[in-house]
DNA sequence: GGTGAAAGCGAGGACCA
DNA sequence: TGGTCCTCGCTTTCACC
C-alpha cells in the first residue's frame, strides 16, 4: 500500500461521508466491482489510512449543550510532568479532544458538558486539580459553523468523479 | 422517542465506538435479540441522535502533516457581515471545524495543511482574503493528545453494562 | 491488478406474545 | 415493548483472467 490511486480515494471519500454503505453500494459509487472495491476497503483498513469507523451523535440531542475551548497552561514544562498531565487528561470522558500545543505547555481542549453550571463545576473540580496546571483560559462555542471535522482529499490526487470505462 | 432507556444508551456507545458493527452483533452486546435492536437504531437515526455513520482517516497517512487551531476575528459584526463570513468558511475543505465564540466576533478554527508552507500559503490566500476578517491568530498542534470526538455517555444514566436476564 | 460466481449469513419485514 | 421466523440480498471468499 504505497500510494493511493484514484479508487483508493474515491473510496476513502466515500466512507468518509458515509461508512454504512454497502460494499456493493460502494463499488458502484467507485466505479469497481465489488470484490476488489472489498479488498481494497480491507487493505485500507490493515495499511492504517481508516483508523475506524464511528457513529456522529448529536450532542445537544444527549443534553450536551455546552461546547468549550478550553486552553491549560502547565506549571512547569518538564517530560514527565508534561506526559503525566497528558495521560490525566486523555482519561476524562468529557475533554473530546487535546492537543498540545507548544513548547511553552500550553494544551488546547474541547469540552463538552451539559450546561454552564455543569460546565463551571467541572472545570473547577476536574481541570483545575490536574497535575501541574497553572492557568486555565475557556471560550464557548456559540454555533457551530462547520463541524464533522472531514478530512478534505483533494490534495491527494486530481479528484475527478470516477467514470465506468470511460476514457482518460 | 422521548427519552432514552439503557438500551438506547448502550446502542449509542457501542456505535459510536465500532459503526460497521453488524446488527447481529450491535444486538448481543447490548443484550437484545435482533430485530428490536435494529428497529431501535433506526429510531435513533430517524430522531436525529445518529447523525451519520463516517469512517476515522489518518491525517497523517494521507499527507495532512498540520493540524492548526486558527482565531479569525471579525472586523465588524452585524448580522449580514457574519452571516457571509460563516458561510465562506464552511465551505474551505481544509477547514475541518469553525465554531463561532463570542459576541466580539471571533471564530474558532481548525485547519488542516500538508506542511508548514502549506499552511502558510493557505492562510494568506484564504483565511485572510475571506470578508470581514480583521485578525488572525494560530497555534500549531504538536502532538494529539486525545482524539476522536467520542462524546460522552455517562450522564445519559447509571451505565452498567446490560447483562440478558440479569435481575437488578 | 482485474472479473465472475458460489455459499453462508445478516438485514429488514411480517407477525406473535 | 421484545421475540421468532422467513426471505432476499449482500458479504466474503473462491478460482481464474
Amino acid at each position: 500500500m504505497e500510494t493511493l490511486d484514484k479508487y483508493d480515494i474515491a473510496i476513502l471519500r466515500e466512507l468518509q461521508a458515509e461508512a454504512r454503505l454497502t460494499n456493493a453500494e460502494l463499488a458502484q459509487r467507485v466505479g469497481l466491482s465489488a470484490a476488489p472495491c472489498w479488498r481494497r476497503v480491507r487493505a485500507l483498513e490493515e495499511a492504517g489510512y481508516i483508523r475506524g469507523y464511528h457513529a456522529e451523535i448529536d450532542r445537544h440531542k444527549i443534553g450536551l449543550g455546552v461546547l468549550a475551548f478550553v486552553r491549560l497552561d502547565a506549571e512547569r514544562n518538564t517530560g514527565d510532568l508534561t506526559l503525566a498531565m497528558e495521560q490525566a487528561i486523555a482519561q476524562i470522558p468529557e475533554v473530546v479532544s487535546c492537543h498540545y500545543i507548544s513548547g511553552t505547555g500550553t494544551f488546547e481542549l474541547q469540552v463538552v458538558a451539559r450546561d454552564l453550571d455543569s460546565f463551571s463545576q467541572f472545570a473547577r473540580t476536574v481541570l483545575l486539580n490536574l497535575p501541574n496546571v497553572k492557568d486555565m483560559h475557556t471560550s464557548f462555542s456559540l454555533g457551530e459553523v462547520k463541524a464533522g471535522g472531514a478530512l478534505p482529499l483533494a490534495h491527494l490526487g486530481p479528484v475527478r468523479p470516477v467514470v465506468r470505462g470511460a476514457a482518460a
